[in-house]
DNA sequence: ATACAATTAAAACGAACGTTTGAGCGAAAT
DNA sequence: ATTTCGCTCAAACGTTCGTTTTAATTGTAT
């Protein structure tokens, strides 16, 4: 069938097809979404012929796994990498939330700032995929994100020991989704809060606007969550 | 060709086929996108025949434009209709910030708990399709969410008189990525936080617990946006 | 040179999509 | 009683999708 792995001796480079495929699946997946983007218009763009794409990757799926698992997962083993290393620097005293929250920022950023490794593309498309219902990405995604959410955790349980367990998950949901949904630049909203897109900040100082309002978030207080419906029913007795 | 509207002394009702694909378009494009989602699953769901869907409502987007508007516009109708009476009740002071922000809690929390508006499924549909990237999706929300928006920013900068303008309008962007990510509800990180997903907090105690997250973040200080590269250039001089 | 496996190329496959058609129906209007 | 009109229905339209097939081409080892 298929050889992707070179035996021994054989001098045999890489084809180039492979790698345009996934470039262009890579723009073309951050464009439109998984569902409104042909394979067609993947090999096209490439410039490569319509079957090379099944011939290297078998479905579309397996496209789409590989143009995020190809960069997705060396961020996260930067993430933890350095997560490591910044919690042994300080040892045996516990790593603040702001450091905490840089090592998980850091390799983000500079994934965004190295062309050579998709740019700001592959983290609009990482955002994308978070809010995509599609069941096998959410399965790739939780495969991939498993080992480091919880290892940013258990980080943050130790630099929060007063905050309750189910509360830090929800924070920690509330980063990745603030993250994600940021990243993914919608441009939409953008428009809305009257900034100009066109000298809008890029994606480096973006992460440094949004580093200081999580963390001021997950040093809040907990919330109140007796009398849930109290203020809700009084709000609003009778239409105006 | 068609005719929605009734005319003067006409007794006939409105037919529940109309209805009942709104009903199902909803459920079906929240549980799998607008793409992924056929009109042929949608008026089999109804129970309809396939041709009506196009007859009532022209095309998909269409018909996905009106599973919309149907609850926003209410929703964000509500949203400001309380923000002016919490404004009026304490002028000529300014409301706080956690008030405002009740503002554009409780009319997400009141359309969640009645199922009658479509309970939380159009909530999730709705972050859904703020992380889509089909431009009509862009364009239709910007539409619906403009005034409302602008309407809030407003009451934000004069709780929040210290805050520059530009980043202020980027906390309420986070503010809003995060409301419609978690109301979107993607369960796979939520199983990765180790959050039991049968015993889950519904989407009132879920947004009891992103409130005081984001107030908080309300008030963070200003982030520091000079020397963006030192601390990226230095944390990372050789690889392990 | 010959054999062989990897890759590319062109064409076609069946299925599923959004949409349209035209006939038929029942109730209101004339 | 007949016409009109909103609506439903089964069927089909043309297109496009992901994938497969078959043949030609390439480079390397025998």
């Amino acid at each position: 069938m298929r050889a992707e792995v070179l035996k021994l001796g054989e001098t045999r480079i890489t084809p180039a097809t492979k790698a345009r495929i996934l470039d262009a699946a890579e723009t073309l997946f951050m464009e439109h979404g998984f569902e409104a983007t042909t394979l067609r218009a993947i090999t096209a763009s490439a410039e490569v012929n319509l079957a090379s794409a099944n011939y290297h990757f078998g479905s579309k799926e397996d496209l789409f796994q590989a143009v995020l698992t190809r960069r997705l997962d060396p961020m996260n083993q930067e993430r933890v990498a350095l997560l490591d290393r910044l919690e042994a620097a300080v040892a045996p005293e516990v790593l603040p939330c702001d450091r905490i929250l840089g090592a998980l920022f850091i390799p983000a950023l500079r994934l965004a700032r190295d062309p050579d490794r998709g740019g700001s593309n592959f983290l609009r498309l990482l955002g994308r995929a978070y809010a995509d219902p599609a069941p096998f990405i959410r399965r790739l995604l939780s495969d991939q994100y498993a080992e480091m959410i919880a290892r940013f955790k258990s980080a943050f349980g130790r630099a929060l020991p007063h905050l309750p367990r189910k509360e830090l998950s929800w924070r920690l949901h509330f980063i990745m989704g603030a993250l994600s949904y940021t990243l993914a630049g919608t441009d939409a909203l953008k428009i809305i809060a009257e900034l100009n897109p066109h000298e809008s900040d890029n994606d480096e100082v973006l992460l440094r606007r949004l580093a200081p309002f999580l963390l001021a978030g997950l040093h809040a207080p907990m919330p109140d969550l007796s009398e849930i419906s109290r203020e809700l029913d009084h709000e609003f007795p009778h239409r105006p």
